[in-house]
RNA sequence: GCGCCCGUAGCUCAGAGGACAGAGCGUUGGCCUCCGGAGCCAAAGGCCGCAGGUUCGAAUCCUGCCGGGCGCGCCA
């Protein structure tokens, strides 16, 4: 009997090896199992046939027919064919039917720590749209890798030793304001973010200016600030919350540096060969890292890690952090920071903290950050091999995704050319529900209803585009309802819902199925469940979550289409409650596959399943 | 100038070297005798940027060109 789609298909070219060996193939040959086109007979095939032709020196089609003939297909295969060059396989629709019904369930562990780094927003003013983007998909690959059998950590970097930290602490400072109570906190401190630089395109006061920012700096450096960093952190973090995105521990910048790992960070590389301290010339006095053995297209490759003054650059502190990810340093203390929505503990890197709080040390690392962050990135990694380990290099990955524009224009702060996602979600919970109100005014709680659409709207526009493509906000894309969007996939789901409460309802629920009943208007769906595990392993592997959301929709326009099944007289051709018993039974297992499947893929991704929407 | 990424239907996008290139939006026309119409069915709409090459087979791989985005600081 069929288990599933992974015995099926591995079944499957187990017998067409087998069969190669009839028709006198002794070299191995690569035999790919694909499912077939839609309007061609068969559920899978083989193109085996055109490979063969070539060693065999015969044509595709004969061979073909020959393996058709030849083959022993396994239990439950209905029927081989050859079509054209292909050989196609048709599975019975008792057997699609009852291996897509089985339970799901998730893969084994794979045993490799894998650290994904997402957020790293500066703590100095509101998040916006740009910043969607890479909660949503730092978030979902997180979720898609830890369900993928991997052991998965997750961090947000606090970069609070930068500037724009202290240009807005300074600001607040210097403005003498004082917090209104009224105005979401992160939101009012990006006020004065935009006062102060508002006021440095003054020439007369740009010294002034400077000197100021700089003694916060300092003071940032020691750790006097933190609080008031912090104050900002949790206003943002409640943004991040609220679209489900939950992290394992913070890492402030500058717990990296009072911890000594930028200094042994550097040690590691200062007596390679690549990293020298030149005493004269455009470096003098610095210390510069050679790059152009890793890194092409650069006019100047050298790239200082500590300046002529003694400062550390950006880039040092990065390196630092990529070592003690990937455990080539060791340090940094933990505690408990605060209870996320969910339960989930966060911990914080803090002076005071616990050193024998496990974060660090993965195999593996995925640093979410955009596109023009990649010469940074390879910086990064070109690093690891200075310190001789080409290894980790490899497995430092950049997840790189393009920019997120405003009607064409590059999103900035500092101009007020931005929409933040504090107001995004509401205006995407307004229109949500307005539509809840349309389409089920008896729903017991719309307010629930209107926030997981509006959130789920907006994560899945974010998620469901290659990341490499560049995307340009627009309202009514991103808070489409309909159409290729979260929506439609969380309302295939609260379909399937609605049925198993009515089967319930009715008592029907358990009873047994009859696959045999199975007709071929489950044919299709079967399929695409059949397909899930496929789209999750494919999703891990590349690292995208795109992949996912795709499937999602292929499954929800194919259940769909099932739900709305109907005879050629257009009578309708699917009813489950009212099938007759065994194939009621039948219908009920792929319904609650469906729900099942949508549900997890959902999750998956972070985008809300309501039962009821 | 050099390097990286992207060019697929009017618009927004899928498409791990395999079958006549697929969705959504928009346009046109249909579907409440069923369990949720945020849905379904159908039609129209394509030199897959251009030109070569590799291959039995190319939207997919290679080379060149064209168009767009980004990067190339002792900034962060």
């Amino acid at each position: 009997m069929v288990r599933d789609v992974r015995n099926l298909k591995a079944e499957l070219r187990r017998a067409v090896e087998q069969s190669l060996v009839l028709l006198g193939v002794e070299e191995p040959v690569d035999v790919p199992v694909q499912p077939t086109p839609p309007d061609r007979p068969g559920d899978y095939g083989t193109p085996v046939a055109f490979t063969l032709a070539r060693v065999l020196r015969r044509p595709p089609a004969e061979l073909a027919r020959e393996l058709a003939a030849r083959v022993c297909p396994p239990a439950g295969v209905a029927g081989v064919e050859a079509v054209g060059g292909y050989v196609n396989f048709t599975v019975g629709a008792a057997e699609l039917v009852r291996a897509a019904a089985e339970p799901l369930r998730p893969p084994a562990p794979v045993g490799r720590r894998v650290l994904v780094e997402h957020t790293s927003v500066n703590p100095n003013k509101e998040l916006h749209v740009g910043h969607l983007r890479n909660i949503a998909l730092g978030d979902a690959v997180s979720r898609i890798l830890r369900y993928a059998g991997y052991e998965v950590q997750v961090l947000n970097y606090i970069d609070d030793t930068g500037r724009q930290v202290a240009e807005t602490l300074f600001a607040l400072e210097r403005y003498g304001l004082r917090y209104d109570g009224v105005t979401k906190y992160d939101h009012w401190v990006g006020q004065a973010y935009v006062r102060l630089h508002r006021e440095m395109e003054d020439p007369r006061l740009r010294e002034e200016l400077e000197a100021g920012v700089r003694a916060v700096l300092h003071r940032l450096e020691s750790g006097e600030l933190r609080s008031e960093v912090e104050r900002v952190l949790r206003a943002q973090l409640d943004t991040m919350w609220r679209l489900g995105a939950e992290y394992d521990a913070l890492v402030w910048e500058s717990d990296l540096v009072r911890e000594g790992l930028l200094q042994q960070a550097l040690a590691l590389l200062e007596h390679t060969p690549y990293v020298q301290r030149p005493r004269e010339g455009k470096y003098a006095g610095a210390l510069v890292m050679d790059t152009s053995s890793f890194v092409q297209g650069l006019e100047d490759p050298y790239l200082v890690l500590v300046r002529s003054d003694g400062t550390a650059t950006y880039p040092a502190k990065d390196i630092a952090f990529q070592f003690w990810k990937m455990g080539l340093l060791q340090g940094l203390g933990f505690r408990p920071f605060a209870q996320q929505p969910s339960g989930r503990l966060l911990y914080t890197s803090h002076p005071e903290g616990d050193r024998s709080v496990g974060f660090g040390g993965c195999e593996e690392t995925i640093n979410v950050i955009d596109a023009t962050q990649s010469y940074p990135q390879r910086v990064v990694r070109a690093a690891l091999a200075v310190a001789g380990r080409p290894d980790l290099a490899e497995v430092a990955h950049h997840l790189a995704y393009e920019t997120v524009t405003l009607e064409g224009r590059r999103i900035s702060g500092r101009r007020g050319h931005t929409v933040s996602v504090d107001e995004v979600l509401d205006e995407a919970h307004r229109r949500a529900r307005a539509v809840v109100a349309e389409k089920n005014p008896e729903h017991p709680d719309p307010e629930s209803a209107a926030e997981q659409v509006g959130i789920g709207a907006v994560r899945f526009a974010m998620v469901r585009t290659e990341p490499r493509r560049q995307i340009d906000f627009r309202w009514e894309q991103a808070l489409s309802f309909d159409g290729d969007s979260g929506p439609y996939v969380q309302y295939a789901h609260a379909r399937a819902a609605s049925i198993l409460r009515r089967a319930e309802e009715a008592g029907v629920l358990a009873e047994e199925a009859d696959f045999a009943q199975a007709t071929e208007y489950e044919r299709p769906v079967a399929r695409t469940l059949l397909d899930f595990p496929d789209a999750v392993a494919a999703a891990a592997a590349q690292r995208t979550p795109h992949v996912l959301a795709q499937y999602l929709l292929d499954l929800a326009a194919a259940w769909n289409a099932y739900y709305n099944a109907r005879h050629p007289d257009g009578s309708p051709a699917t009813p489950v409650l009212q099938a007759p018993p065994g194939l009621r039974g039948a219908r009920l297992a792929l319904v609650r596959q469906v729900r099942d499947v949508l549900r997890t893929g959902l999750e998956l991704l972070g985008v809300p399943a309501p039962e009821v929407m």
